[in-house]
DNA sequence: TTTTAAATATACCAAATGGTTTAATTTTGA
DNA sequence: TCAAAATTAAACCATTTGGTATATTTAAAA
């Protein structure tokens, strides 16, 4: 990585939490520049524009929160083991970082930016393809029941997960989190063999 | 009603639908007075600030829509009747309006706006509870089993819904919507005596 | 119908917005 | 080490922002 590389994802890094959190309509380049300490022509020297910053602070957002994802299913043996311990790491996505950023940008740009529409799109069917690998898995070796339908459970899954998110982060309690995702594992468990 | 609430009235509802779309922090002043024909001044002479015209659409869009889920609850007669009643109100709700103002809200006050975030948290208790009321009834009639945990299902319901309307707006088909709408109606019946 | 009060338009304002240009400073590679 | 290239700061720009003061119009009551 060259000085501009660094730069680039220094300025990343900053923006992504903030853009987050307040949204991007609501993300000023006064913020980023106060965040990252740099004035205009540092930031625009390495951005187009502040669309750019968004999607690429959306690429870095997704793309983290998907390899910790990632991380967490594989240190799973089972397809039990895996799915608890993906729900665990999305239990532990940080409220202080904002959140989902599926659901962010997703509800911000539903109605207002095509582009970024595009990429969650992309982000919602990859997060579905997660849970969908895991159970299909599971059935093919036998560890859970042929009649479960792979497909349908790791849509609800996923609606539930996202449902989970908002519910924590507006009632500023776990407790629905918890409910939901205790939900979510012994739904699945009754799909055992 | 005479004129000042009459213009009071006409702004929140042409302003609601534009805020539920783009967001609070999004929606512009021109924006209110490109939609309402009207100037700053006929703007400003029925509302303190944005912020007012805000808070005052949201409880429109949300009063509104509690009516209308309400309305198709009473419809029913049985505990089944209302869930799927329910239901289908939720499926109904305008993708073109913008969607669930609990969601579009919810995402967006929750890092950046206290009093906003309040409403919306009173905005998911009453549509957990419009939920866990029709079940808490069914067991009390013996419509439905005792041992259906009303708070958890309803919980787990109200997730499963939002999370459905952030992925049929976003993957523009209501596909996914119907899946898990199905689920639902199917997980409720398995607790019918 | 006329007076008075309410409602709206017009014309402002300072501050902040996203973005550009140019000059100065750093990095980098030969 | 030193020149070329890359990076950043500073000053600037037009536009838009939310908001206000005042003049004008409209509605309501006597």
């Amino acid at each position: 990585m060259n000085k501009a590389e660094r730069t680039r994802r220094f300025i990343i890094e900053k923006s992504a939490t903030i853009i987050n959190k307040k949204g991007m309509a609501a993300t000023s380049l006064s913020d980023i520049m106060e965040a990252t300490k740099l004035t205009k022509g540092g930031i625009y020297g390495n951005f187009e524009n502040k669309d750019e910053i968004c999607k690429e602070s959306f690429f870095y957002l997704t793309t983290s929160l998907a390899n910790s994802l990632d991380r967490a299913v594989v240190q799973g043996r089972t397809a039990k083991e895996k799915l608890f311990n993906l729900i665990e790491a999305y239990k532990n996505i940080k409220t202080e970082d904002g959140g989902c950023p599926l659901l962010n940008f997703g509800t911000e740009a539903d109605d207002t930016n095509d582009s970024i529409k595009e990429y969650v799109k992309k982000g919602i069917r990859s997060a579905q393809k997660r849970i969908f690998n895991i159970l299909s898995d599971g059935i093919e070796d036998g560890e859970l029941r042929a009649d479960l339908n792979a497909k349908n459970f790791s849509v609800k899954t996923f609606a539930m997960i996202e449902g989970a998110i908002l519910c924590s982060k507006v009632l500023e309690t776990n407790e629905q989190m918890n409910i939901i995702m205790d939900s979510i594992k012994s739904d699945f468990e009754s799909y055992l063999v």
